[in-house]
DNA sequence: GCTTGACCTGGAGCGTGCTCCAGGTTCTAC
DNA sequence: GTAGAACCTGGAGCACGCTCCAGGTCAAGC
């Protein structure tokens, strides 16, 4: 969005650490620690050994956060990476993690929308007490 | 479940912290540690110091755990907890800070669901890649 | 009244996921 | 060629939410 760079169409590692974490909202170090712990592998480099991310490194990393961001630890990215470092004979490992993690969404979401509701009652009857005696004590509550 | 108790109807704090932790899946330490922290009042003791939970304690206890299951930290629900330790006069800021928590719940289950369609795209992916050429190499893939 | 399991307290420790730091190197603009 | 910003590494530190531990006291059944 600031970056004057344009999205590279090609493989060529152009990105530095800086444009990448402005466009996952990650943070340099959560950058290099994720490298670290093999949720990416590494980075291309320049001669001078700083970091170059190229167009599939954003992908991979934009992954990875949809992971993240809907409850998959550390621990099973980093199963996740290196089954898609083992190449195509993975693609069946890779496909049963995606789908175990898809049905424990679904699970979440449905609880999520459970609580929803709940709190949903709890707001009208927090709504009712305060059109009934706005401000006033006597209309004693239990929660 | 297990327990012979039926839920007390009354006031009566009769529920031992083994009982409590039993209903709420919370463990014994937890249920002292919220206690410590105050998100629940001093529960009421025996003659002995032990525990006793009241009805009220446990509904408590069971909305404390809709405010987790959706994401609220323990300061928010300290927080929560010290207005709600106020009495009536706070029931304008716990309506405040239930619908902040609402909308903030109903803006992450949209992410989550977003999200969901996206890993619903990756595993018909990996499906398709399945089916062309199972288990063998060649269908390169970048993710 | 004794045994045995449940419970008490204060405080230390832990797993997760970053975040910060020190001390040094590289890159960019002038 | 030089200043200053950006980047590098290894490792320590941190916030959160518990979890465990030691060293006791209490309660229920026999």
């Amino acid at each position: 969005m600031t970056s004057g760079h344009p999205l590279p169409q090609d493989r060529e590692p152009t990105l530095t650490i800086a444009e990448v974490a402005e466009r996952t909202g990650l943070s340099h170090d959560t950058l290099r620690y994720y490298e670290k712990a093999g949720l990416i592998e590494r980075v291309g480099r320049t001669t001078g050994n700083q970091r170059r991310y190229d167009a599939a490194d954003l992908a991979w990393l934009e992954f990875l956060l949809r992971l993240r961001e809907t409850g998959m630890s550390i621990a099973d990215m980093q199963r996740f990476a290196q089954l898609r470092a083992e190449g195509d004979v993975s693609v069946a490992d890779r496909l049963a993690m995606l789908r175990e993690h898809r049905a424990g969404l679904a699970d979440r979401i449905r609880a999520l929308r459970r609580n929803a509701r709940a709190l949903d009652d709890k707001i009208d009857h927090y709504e009712r007490l305060l059109s009934e005696a706005p401000g006033q004590p006597g209309s004693e509550d239990l929660t």
